[in-house]
RNA sequence: GGAGGGGUUCCAGAGCGGUCAAAUGGGGCGGGCUGUAAACCCGUUGACUUCGGUCUUCGAAAGUUCGAAUCUUUCCCCCUCCA
């Protein structure tokens, strides 16, 4: 076979661990790759002072062009995140402050620096603000230059534009130009950073061909376009985040014990995928060990992202602790934990106060349904009695274990 | 511009003068079973409470009434049809 071309082995990883959704022009893609390395960018919302496990797959895949040689470009919206993508959204997203996205921005580079590789000079991460560029348009020159091989027409097909006149719902012609913005910040990248292709998930999958149109009708250069899928839950819920908030990948906003925690309550039907997917496990691996024991294979999953995020020694004591939290039924070190001042104590306060100051829950309403339903212990211990008192009795080695429901408990510790 | 229909607690969606903190379903939370899974079963789901109650909620404001989510007026927003 004359024509036969060896898929391209990031592509292949890509595809096996299952990022892929969408491409370009794939063939052609898998002989560039094979070729020559190539800088490839992937950006990434600035609304929030951290991402959650949301952003993950996409971290993931920057990873991934590393692993094989490839650069990363981390486009972090200084610029688009003022205007706010419609794509997905029902309504228009309130706009931040530049300060705050500006500390947001700062706070996320950190993410990245955990997650790639930052000792070879000719892969490391480059980080990019859009701002830079998009702060200083002109705009008429950018409508020339820029706006001329955008029609209306064709905007107006897109599922993010589409979706919200459908529902007649207002799109501001601020949100509108989003996809101009993300096509423009990819022709930007293409001529000062040589970046030749950017990936997104698939909810992204018309600013990237916009993108690539784009580049094609401006500087006639070909540069590709590769989407993710969107990843739910078994339960059809989307992933990052819970009913009890995001799952963050910052240890002041999620504990490590709480992140590890988040993998090991992974649903069985996820937990092979998610292996392939967030972890560094080998593929050969993962085939080898897949029909073990399940629950073996969520303290791997557990245990090696954690490892990621939060380095070795973090993810070994989430999962003594977890060992002697559910096995035990004892305390173990990585445990969250609060302290409560030894004044409190010795102003009577009960289970109620205890489960409020511990911010475990915000209404006592709420901690008195729990009392009445036997969510609440203390040192394994049912509290049927919403009187309950505290006292320094309970805290033996200075410190008492409280738990809601089966799987939330902390350490109180007294000072 | 003209004619109708509607905005209800996290979501969907009943209620249409008192018995309404508001049916039912979903979701959440707690309990049971299990494997820190799924499915299933039970309970619960505004806040505060001395557990007697008290306070705040049904788009916004004003009004009628002993009493309003329910009636009236004005305003805001959404939907359908006609032009």
């Amino acid at each position: 076979m004359s024509n036969y071309r060896p898929m391209n082995k990031f592509l292949k990883e890509f595809k096996d661990r299952g990022y892929f959704y969408q491409c370009t022009s794939e063939d052609e893609l898998s002989d560039l790759l094979n070729k020559k390395s190539i800088n490839a960018y992937i950006g990434f919302d600035s609304t929030a002072s951290s991402l959650h496990v949301g952003s993950l797959l996409q971290i993931m895949c920057l990873r991934l062009l590393q692993k094989h040689g490839h650069r990363p470009i981390v486009l972090l919206g200084g610029g688009t995140t003022r205007i706010g993508d419609p794509s997905g959204k029902e309504e228009t997203r309130k706009i931040l402050s530049e300060k705050q996205i500006e500390k947001n921005i700062k706070n996320i580079e950190k993410v990245f620096k955990i997650f790639l590789k930052t000792n070879n000079p000719k892969l490391k991460p480059i980080f990019v603000n859009n701002y830079k560029w998009l702060g200083k348009l002109n705009y008429i020159k950018f409508l020339r230059e820029i706006g001329k091989h955008f029609t209306i027409n064709k905007m107006l097909s897109f599922d993010s534009v589409k979706l919200r006149l459908d529902r007649e719902q207002s799109l501001s012609y601020m949100e509108f130009n989003y996809m101009i913005l993300q096509a423009y910040d990819f022709l930007e990248l293409n001529k000062n950073k040589n970046c030749l292709m950017q990936i997104g998930g698939s909810d992204q999958w018309g600013n990237i061909v916009n993108g690539v149109e784009l580049i094609k009708r401006h500087s006639s250069k070909q540069v590709f376009g590769l989407t993710t899928p969107l990843i739910t839950l078994a339960s059809g819920a989307k992933m990052g985040k819970t009913e009890r908030g995001a799952i963050w990948l910052d240890k002041k906003l999620l504990s490590s014990y709480d992140y590890w925690q988040f993998w090991r309550n992974t649903d069985d039907k996820d937990v092979l995928n998610f292996i392939k997917m967030f972890t560094d496990v080998t593929l050969e691996k993962i085939e080898k060990i897949k029909n073990n024991n399940i629950n073996k294979l969520k303290i791997l999953l557990a245990n090696e992202c954690t490892k990621m995020l939060h380095g070795n020694a973090e993810a070994k004591l989430a999962e003594e602790t977890a060992k002697k939290t559910f096995e035990d039924n004892s305390v173990g070190l990585g445990l969250p934990t609060i302290s409560i001042n030894q004044k409190k104590i010795s102003e009577k306060i009960n289970i109620i106060d205890l489960v409020i100051l511990s911010k475990l829950e915000s209404s006592k309403s709420e901690v008195r349904r729990l009392i009445k339903g036997s969510g609440i212990k203390i040192n394994n211990q049912v509290i049927n009695d919403e009187k309950f008192p505290i006292t320094e009795k309970l805290f033996s080695e200075n410190f008492i274990k409280l738990s809601i429901g089966k799987k939330r408990h902390i350490k109180v510790k007294l000072n």
